[in-house]
DNA sequence: GTTCTAGAAC
DNA sequence: GTTCTAGAAC
């Protein structure tokens, strides 16, 4: 194909001006000026480097300013380079002047592209409503979320939820990795980790609750071990607290990365995240920890190694029978 | 996050 | 030859 299949705006979330069209792998440089309607001086007239690649869904941000450029709260670093998804909020500078970034299927019908400099108020008549960053799947291909956007659409889904209230929604884990998986996600939107600060500690303290009510209710609860607490480095975005059976008998779970996720320190008990969210007011994860998903096969209970995935499933099976065992002699 | 599959490991 | 892992995905 000569053509990319859509096409990519950037889109204020004040509406202060009209998209500004980010065309495949060209680069666009924003910053204080009137394509973007900032006079901001802490914003640089050359504040970010955007290049959006419409054929994988994202854009590249580059922080060419001085003053922080972020990403869902995360500061990018002058200089520095980040991935932004459709569905994560872009803050120009000191967490002001808030953009999404979205794909669209290119309309073709139009007989120019988007030219937000024409003072033609028409401009393309399919022009749709950029407000929403989460597609609504009733309106189809309007525009297509990145994956890692996935949780923002399940939580929303009545057929997905198993619990909720006022503050928080529960979700089974689409793909467990254990007999029981469940999610517990917050109503109000923090991206990640890092965007925690000592605010949301009663949140994350209820979510804690919620999650201890999940194993309660459930009728294999006394026969089973649960943990409850975050990846340090989550691949999908939307702060989701993991409450987990110990037994870890799943098709789903398939590979090292899976298995180290939830037995390694990558692993963070939400007790401790509450702990150091109240002693250090945000949440810092280790240098290193990604490493840690590249760690040798470790048994959870009683620390054997082993070789590859179909070997640690099989040992798991004794630990299985040896549960049962005292049980069933109690 | 998953799927797919080339090629490493056995 | 088969099993299994690990990196790309347009």
């Amino acid at each position: 194909m000569f053509f990319p299949m859509s096409i990519c705006q950037l889109v204020s979330q004040e509406e202060t001006h009209k998209p500004i069209l980010l065309p495949h792998l060209e680069s666009v440089i924003l910053g204080r000026g009137p394509q973007t309607t900032i006079k901001d001086k802490k914003c640089s007239r050359e504040q970010v480097e955007l290049k959006a690649d419409c054929s994988k869904g994202f854009v590249k941000v580059k922080q060419l300013g001085a003053n922080p450029t972020s990403v869902d709260s995360v500061v990018v670093g002058h200089g520095k380079e980040v991935k932004l998804m459709p569905g994560q909020l872009l803050h120009i500078v000191n967490d002001l002047y808030p953009y999404t970034v979205q794909f669209k299927e290119d309309p073709g019908s139009c007989k120019r592209p988007l030219d937000v400099s024409s003072k033609d108020e028409e401009g393309c008549p399919e022009a749709p409503s950029l407000k929403c960053p989460v597609p609504d799947v009733h309106s189809g291909k309007q525009s297509v979320a990145h994956w890692s956007q996935g949780l923002k659409a399940s939580m929303q889904d009545p057929n997905m939820q198993v619990f909720k209230d006022d503050k928080v929604v529960v979700i089974k884990d689409k793909y467990p990795k254990a007999r029981y998986h469940w999610l517990v996600l917050p109503w109000i939107s923090i991206p990640s980790l890092k965007a925690l600060r000592d605010e949301h500690c009663s949140l994350l303290k209820h979510m804690q609750k919620v999650a201890d009510h999940m194993v309660q209710q459930c009728p294999h609860a006394s026969a089973l071990d649960f943990r409850s607490g975050y990846h340090a480095i989550p691949s999908m975005s939307h702060v989701h607290l993991h409450v987990i059976s110990q037994d870890f008998d799943s098709p789903c779970l398939k590979n090292k990365k899976h298995w180290n996720s939830f037995t390694t320190d990558y692993f963070i008990e939400s007790q401790d995240v509450i702990h150091m969210l109240e002693t250090d007011g945000k949440v810092t994860v280790k240098e290193g920890t990604s490493e840690l998903l590249k760690l040798p096969l470790c048994c959870h209970l009683c620390r054997k190694e082993l070789p590859t995935i179909p070997a640690l499933k099989q040992h798991l099976k004794s630990h299985f029978l040896a549960k049962n065992r005292t049980s069933n002699a109690s």
